[in-house]
DNA sequence: CGGGATCCTCCGGGATACTG
DNA sequence: CAGTATCCCGGAGGATCCCG
């Protein structure tokens, strides 16, 4: 996310399959994920999207984080346009981060997935047990169950 | 994806800010976006939602995946239900994948996210290009051009 | 308070070779 | 044809210390 420059803007991406209509939509939803992955990206810009929020604020609020990651995450959500970083040079340093009005859009969005997976969830979990039991069952064939 | 047992399903997830109402959205999408991450999910997912495809056929369709990394990201879409796969036991092996209708509404849904991508793509890239330019400047102070 | 620098761990994923 | 097994590397992310 940070350290190696995956420079995406520039070169090929790292999907070539860009070349039929159709997956040019699938090239598109990586970039947004590219920006969004990470386990914190969309932590913060909950936050963020709700109204301004300081470091330490974020820090507390997405809870788990690290101090490094919250910093590094910020810089690309900053950097893409997706916050606007406002620093108030007063004594003890304040510093507030805000959605742009294009993260809030993309909230939006990702709404869309979460009222996928709301509605999926018991179905997937279902599907989860259902092939983990059948495939892992060697030392917990207990017939007198099942018969 | 495969060696590590993540473990999801079972305990804590990853983020625990999903105690306010408003971090419920979160997490859910940080499911969704677990079970799409890594790089070949949604293309598979894509050419599988055109009909079923086969082993080989995939591996030619979504190009740069390696066989092994076709194998895990098919396994696990099996696993969380978006994946059929159909054995013919037949002479030479058979073998096909169908997108689960599951599978379909979640590909519906991942649209929202490339139309999202397309209206912001350039807008994204100049806000790089823009942060980039303001950080970086060091030795390419060539005034003679701004001025 | 709001970071930056450094070290280390873990795992996603590529390359390659073998199998039924 | 459709996998499985093994080795290996890079990069995300945690922990810790330091700084203005």
């Amino acid at each position: 996310m940070s350290q190696g420059n995956t420079d995406v803007t520039t070169e090929v991406s790292p999907v070539r399959q860009c070349e039929t209509p159709a997956a040019q939509a699938a090239c598109s939803v990586l970039e947004v994920l590219g920006r969004v992955s990470g386990k914190w990206s969309i932590g913060i810009l909950l936050v963020t999207t709700q109204g301004p929020a300081r470091f330490t604020e974020l820090e507390r609020q997405v809870k788990g984080i690290s101090r490094r990651m919250l910093t590094l995450t910020l810089r690309n959500l900053e950097r893409d346009g997706l916050l606007t970083r406002t620093v108030y040079p007063t004594v003890p340093p304040k510093v507030e981060y805000t959605a742009t009005p294009m993260a809030r859009e993309l909230y939006d969005s990702l709404l869309a997935l979460t009222g996928w997976a709301e509605r999926h969830l018991h179905e997937i979990d279902r599907a989860r047990a259902d092939y983990d039991g059948a495939a892992a069952p060697e030392a917990v064939r207990t017939p007198a169950l099942a018969g």
